[in-house]
DNA sequence: AGACAAAATACAATCGATTGCAACAATAAA
DNA sequence: TTTATTGTTGCAATCGATTGTATTTTGTCT
């Protein structure tokens, strides 16, 4: 408290090579374990680099080598959605993704801004200071990636198959998924059945597709009155969600386009005394921890996350390697992992 | 789909500087909008860098700068204690914090492997890139931490004031927190109060010195069995938390140290039919969203996530500034929050 | 010892930006 | 016109590592 700690000065490989009476050259190939270094050398320098705490500026490192060795994950965030990560899906795959990353020698760095046009994310420290950018969201810029994919710098998505689509995707069928939870309700006798997501992005869309084309083969109109788009931010969503509860007596079935929306339809439901599943049944998206800690446990339909994540990364391994052999890579290689239907308790 | 489509290339200060008929230099202050260069000049070469896409090498510039503008977030994580990212509290965590950290122009790169030793750390990539790091919690390294601040990058911490402390840290009143949410217990008519939490955490110690303290000024002696440490990972937690439950029949009460826990606790005790509250009361900690979605909603210590983010990265800009003055800087600031008991319902 | 190959090390250019200082141009004052 | 002053721009060193090539050292064989 308040003493004063000299900090210990950090030292480069000149001054190690002093030390070691050798040139700096040598000292770079001995770190790197090089096979032409003396072993008695490589030693006497490893040994001083230990003692002095040696740490070498990747910053030069990286100038030198042309890459950083970092990727970029962006969470996608549009302007109008509302801001907070609030959504346990988002750490899961920050989680999974990292992970993988490490596997592969690479750090992540996180972008968690609003984004609304290439060039402004191409102006960022982040996009600039890594080799290559995961995006988890299309969010309502599909556009706008497509211009991204065509600058040296690779992108790969997690999210939907878009058409018009010049960057890797992966992703589940969300159209499948979406048509899954909603036959499932239909399956429990389910017949006025709302829709909660917002279609505007993508992904969400398409599990809406899921959701109609569902509704269509069991001959049961679309009512445009039950489709809800809560927003993003928690009071907001919360807010919102409660008035449509309120007002929409009749439904008997909510379908939602994530657990932690799942969760809040159930815990106002319940505020107003509805029971669940009985009188209105609720569906939820991405099986995550949330969904089994309610009860009754969520009804949910499942993404691999981790796999999802894997994958990511690999296909910006590609990429990457690809592009020190050739200049320009694009080939379709969407990856689709079915979704299944999980059912609780 | 296959389509090959060229890979924009991209040009560097001198190729802009060719182009616009000046020196590099003069593109260099141009685009940090540099007073000395002619107007003329600067709109000229501001257009031609937007015309061809330029993005400017930032790994150079952060060499010639000496720094990055890079702060390494690690999420800690202790060998022993098992793996997966699940607890919303990091998301959170990592929100506000990059959040913040955007607010004064840096960026963040995440690190989420075990740690054992201040040099292991030293060795990763995201430390030499990184002009220093924020530590969420101090696991079981107290000592490693100190040793990390005697080195020449800051490093900043949310955890517990330990005593022989050399960094920083911010964090809440652990022992308050866990006292409170004890003392709630016992105003419920709570006898035979559970504690979930590994003890040797130094912030969960703290919360249970809370809780011990609690129950001795009650006079009600610790029992020893009644205290369970449940491993990070999710399965094995949940299989322990349900022997745990099956097995103390006779407990009334259950302080948990995050709110993840308390949802796993209160999932089990329904499992085995035991009503909460009335049978058995749950606090849990953090005030996560989750925690409003449970039925009853939970009682929660909240700590301010977002206030405590904000202090994290302004000690960490705070220690990056002073070194830029002086060599050495090391006060105590600790900044305590009162931690605030919250009932649900 | 001398010649030659092999092993180990050093030299110097390079990555792409920044910046102190020198140089030059334009304008004003003498 | 000359000189001083101010406004712009260029030169070249610098940040700290990597690596192709040149050079030195070591060892072997005759």
């Amino acid at each position: 408290m308040g003493k004063k700690i000299p900090k210990q000065q950090s030292i480069d490989m000149q001054q190690l090579a002093d030390m070691a009476g050798v040139s700096k050259s040598t000292v770079s190939r001995a770190l790197s374990d090089s096979s032409v270094v003396n072993k008695r050398t490589k030693e006497k320098i490893l040994e001083l680099a230990n003692k002095h705490h040696f740490v070498m500026n990747e910053t030069a490192r990286s100038l030198r080598l042309q890459r950083s060795n970092m990727i970029c994950l962006v969470l996608m965030h549009d302007v109008e959605l509302g801001a907070h990560l609030s959504d346990p899906f988002f750490l899961r795959m920050v989680g999974c993704v990292v992970d993988s990353l490490a596997k592969s020698g690479h750090d992540l760095a996180l972008y968690h801004k609003p984004l609304e046009t290439a060039d402004e994310f191409r102006a960022t420290r982040v996009y600039r200071q890594c080799d290559g950018t995961i995006f988890i969201g299309q969010g309502m810029i599909h556009e706008e990636l497509n211009k991204l994919a065509s600058h040296e710098k690779p992108i790969v998505v997690w999210g939907a198959d878009l058409p018009e689509r010049n960057y890797r995707v992966v992703g589940t069928d969300n159209i499948m998924g979406g048509k899954q939870a909603t036959q499932h309700l239909l399956n429990q006798g389910c017949r006025r059945i709302a829709f909660f997501g917002d279609v505007r992005k993508p992904e969400l869309a398409l599990r809406h597709e899921g959701y109609t084309s569902a509704l269509r083969e069991a001959d049961i109109e679309v009512d445009s009155s039950l489709q809800l788009a809560p927003p993003m931010e928690r009071h907001a969503a919360d807010q919102i969600i409660d008035n449509f509860i309120k007002s929409k007596k009749d439904i008997d079935g909510i379908v939602c386009c994530s657990d932690m929306l799942a969760a809040t339809a159930i815990s106002s439901l319940h505020e107003h005394g509805i029971e669940v599943p009985s009188q209105v049944a609720v569906t939820g998206y991405d099986d995550l921890e949330i969904g089994t800690r309610l009860r009754p446990a969520l009804t949910t339909v499942s993404q691999n996350i981790q796999a999802g994540g894997e994958q990511l990364v690999q296909k910006m391994m590609a990429l990457l390697a690809g592009k020190q052999i050739r200049d320009s890579i694009r080939e379709s290689s969407l990856v689709v992992r079915k979704s299944s239907l999980r059912d609780g308790k």
